[in-house]
DNA sequence: AATATATAGTTTCATATGTAACTAATTCCG
DNA sequence: CGGAATTAGTTACATATGAAACTATATATT
């Protein structure tokens, strides 16, 4: 290999990153999988469906960082499975606002403080500060990685 | 919604974790794949293989975090386009010894300054004691996150 | 008003990915 | 030694995902 100082995956920032990430995405996707049949998209459509009731697909997409398809297949199947209602526009016929049904909301309800356990024993190992210098850190990262949008 | 404080997607920190993570990757795969025709998982492959030559597919999976399917086809890729190459283990029929080709170190002596450009960019938002920061609280973050099998 | 352009969302199709089953070689242990 | 259990790696199959095409509606332009 010769001359030039080699590249250490294992201290390559984007290789740490992705797969912490990934280790962690993975520990709640089962949990919301193994608990309530959900996958993280729907997980998602629901929190910010929660947070913002009547909200657009498009909108959730923004909020989220999903792509429209993925919108759109994770809203039909929250349709399916009954946690989700769709009522079309008033004022714009493309556009559908989108609710939790009431059995939606109970499992909202169920999931959230599993969720926020989940990240607490996560950042248990942070003491405040730490949790929010790193929460300082990422935005920074977030903005050297897109100047452009605005990741969360 | 009623009385539970409910969850901010945008502040919860997989959630975060998990689009920074993936803007990053996407913006690396973009270049590798690009410029060099490589998935990501190739590039891993290359860079380990790079690091330890001789290695095997196992040991690639454990370096990479990569399962051994994923492995075996990045590097029945990458010996389909000429960059690795397969040696039976003389002591274990099973095994083969993996080795960049000369083609391969070419492309790989490419990338290695492109990647760590492209980290270079990322991280120059953060001082030096800043970017110490981030990885010393990373490591706190996988090993909560991760207590069994370590993640680097 | 008529046409062109843009937007919301879905469907289609091709590719990527993960799980499980499989082959082949090795080790473990009676 | 000889069968049972492990391990290395590949293949097959089913599902997930993303890009592009498409439908329907809304807006802009003339």
């Amino acid at each position: 290999m010769s001359d030039m100082p080699p590249l250490r995956l294992s201290t390559f920032l984007p290789f740490r990153l992705s797969v912490l990430s990934n280790a962690i995405s993975q520990r709640i996707a089962a949990l919301y999988d193994r608990e309530f049949g959900l996958s993280i998209w729907q997980w998602r459509v629901m929190a910010v469906t929660a947070d913002t009731p009547g909200i657009s697909a498009t909108e959730i997409g923004q909020r989220t960082q999903m792509d429209k398809v993925a919108v759109s297949r994770a809203v039909a199947g929250l349709i399916e499975v009954g946690y989700l209602e769709r009522r079309p526009s008033e004022d714009d016929a493309r556009r559908s606002n989108l609710y939790l049904t009431p059995a939606g909301a109970d499992v909202y309800k169920l999931i959230v403080p599993l969720a926020k356990a989940e990240e607490a024993q996560l950042v248990s190992a942070l003491s405040e500060a730490e949790q929010a210098e790193l929460t300082r850190l990422m935005v920074k990262l977030a903005q050297a990685a897109s100047p452009d949008r605005d990741l969360w």
